[in-house]
DNA sequence: AATTACATATTGTAATTATAAAATGCAATA
DNA sequence: TATTGCATTTTATAATTACAATATGTAATT
């Protein structure tokens, strides 16, 4: 009856907090600094350490706080699968992605209609809704209920989507301010060539569909415009919804990292223009092979 | 105690539409139509039908119907100025707008904190909040709270949505799909001739940015693509809470409409790739001059 | 055949709780 | 001096409910 607490996902993101600063066994979490990096208060990151230690990932010790008791590499194997490990997101959001997708729903949606077909309470449902709606893919009517933009579901605005992302792609390259970041630009090799070197048969859907967009957006991050890259995550958040329902068509994969890499050398040769219309056919040559489920 | 009624709205509305239609005196106006075309039941259409026959535009005839009772053009200076004309927007969405621009919101919020503040209650500040959230000027903190980005206060993120404007504009209309509307075209030459040939002097704040935007838009809606048209909708939402604390130098205004008819002149001559560099200037050419009060 | 008028069904909002969770101040500790 | 541990305050949510507004089916009217 309360509310449903955060402190879930800051295990979770202490986690992967850890694995990605391949911290070592023995070493200290302070609370504070916690709570800082998650913009929240000590409460939950504390509740979040209690449960840590019973994983048996950390360990307190009385007035010092909780320290590692494994390395990083280590860490997410011992994490018990029973436990639902990130929530997040709220299932209900993905079931009316599909139905819609699959033409179960009308265009126009009852708030009451869609609570009596996920038997979920007003509440939730709403806090999913406004998820969409920010997504763009429904939209309140000044009456009563909701319509679903052809966002989604169209085949012409697929199309358009991927116009919209290599240009913006493209011209974020081009930008006088963009600057490619050394660090970025080593993680995201590292994991190109790793995707491309077997990776490809092995990674899960949702860790390439991943891996493809945080390359993609670490590029236009570089262009150190924040309208550009709000604009690609935002089209990335649809986009994953789709892809979804499509298979990936992995023998594809290999040639796909190869231009990954490729677009990185170009960049770093200081070859931005070359850079930048490789960038766009890449894309573009993505959107002609697949075919939407619609 | 129970939900507030769009039918003030609608109300607006069918006048909007009586004049944007130049309809005349004695004109039916069907009930369903009408809302249809608002996208409601016709239970508020009829409701705001009825306000109108008390405001005299219109006149009922039973078994019939409502039919106007004057030309279009006369429509607006008859209605009472006493009531408030178009309500849509939250008053508290621009007073929070105001304080943050203004410095004297933090940059984190509780909800109850802005309650008090605003005294307000929460159904109705939420609403404001989730708005604001849409247009991406704040976020829900994981825990308690929200946060203000930086998207509205910063000269450089300022200067970021003018290259990101420029760059879609742009690209907007050298995509393959752009195509003029004639109709459109016409109704915006004559809007920027009209703002030209002094109405720069006269027209309202408001009304000068409303016909500025709705040129920008219009230009990109050419384009056919919803995700262009979308981004540029959505920044020029942004714009407004800030331009709106700048005073206009009407002293530019007969240059920008000049060039704005020159854009269309291109455009119509098929001299799209020219049309397109000129807009590009255009835009970068307005965001050095003006300087954002902050 | 289209539209209205009206009666009825359905919908969503705003107000009001109880309650668990998050935030925070401060003494104790390393 | 930085950090923890704990007690206290503050915050937001989920569940309920009443009711006005919206939606809609159908007979009557033109």
């Amino acid at each position: 009856m309360a509310r449903q607490s955060v402190s879930p996902q800051i295990t979770a993101s202490i986690l992967e907090f850890v694995k990605t600063n391949e911290m070592r066994a023995g070493e200290h979490l302070p609370c504070q600094m916690l709570a800082d990096a998650f913009r929240v208060s000590r409460a939950p990151v504390n509740a979040a350490l209690k449960k840590l230690e019973t994983m048996g990932v950390v360990r307190a010790e009385p007035n010092r706080g909780y320290f590692l008791t494994m390395d990083a590499a280590k860490v997410e194997t011992e994490t018990p699968a029973g436990e639902p490990q990130r929530e997040e997101e709220d299932p209900l959001y993905f079931r009316i992605a599909e139905d819609r997708l699959a033409g179960k729903l009308e265009e126009r949606v009852s708030e009451n209609e869609l609570m009596r077909l996920y038997d979920v309470a007003r509440s939730r449902l709403l806090k999913s809704l406004h998820r969409i709606a920010e997504e763009g893919w429904i939209e309140r009517l000044p009456g009563n209920g909701w319509a679903f933009r052809e966002t989604l579901t169209s085949r012409r605005s697929y199309e358009e989507g991927y116009v919209f992302r290599a240009v913006i792609e493209q011209q974020a390259m081009l930008l006088p301010t963009f600057r490619p970041n050394e660090e970025e630009f080593r993680k995201a090799r590292a994991v190109q060539t790793a995707l491309g070197e077997g990776g490809y048969e092995t990674w899960s859907r949702a860790e390439i569909f991943k891996a493809n967009n945080e390359f993609h957006e670490m590029l236009v991050a570089c262009s150190q415009n924040d309208f550009f890259l709000d604009a690609i995550k935002r089209i990335n958040r649809l986009r994953r919804l789709i892809e979804y329902h499509i298979t990936i068509d992995r023998s594809r994969l290999p040639r796909q990292t190869s231009e990954h890499l490729h677009i990185l050398d170009l960049v770093e040769a200081g070859r931005r223009t070359e850079a930048a219309a490789f960038l766009y056919t890449h894309i573009m040559g993505a959107s002609r092979i697949k075919t939407p489920r619609v």
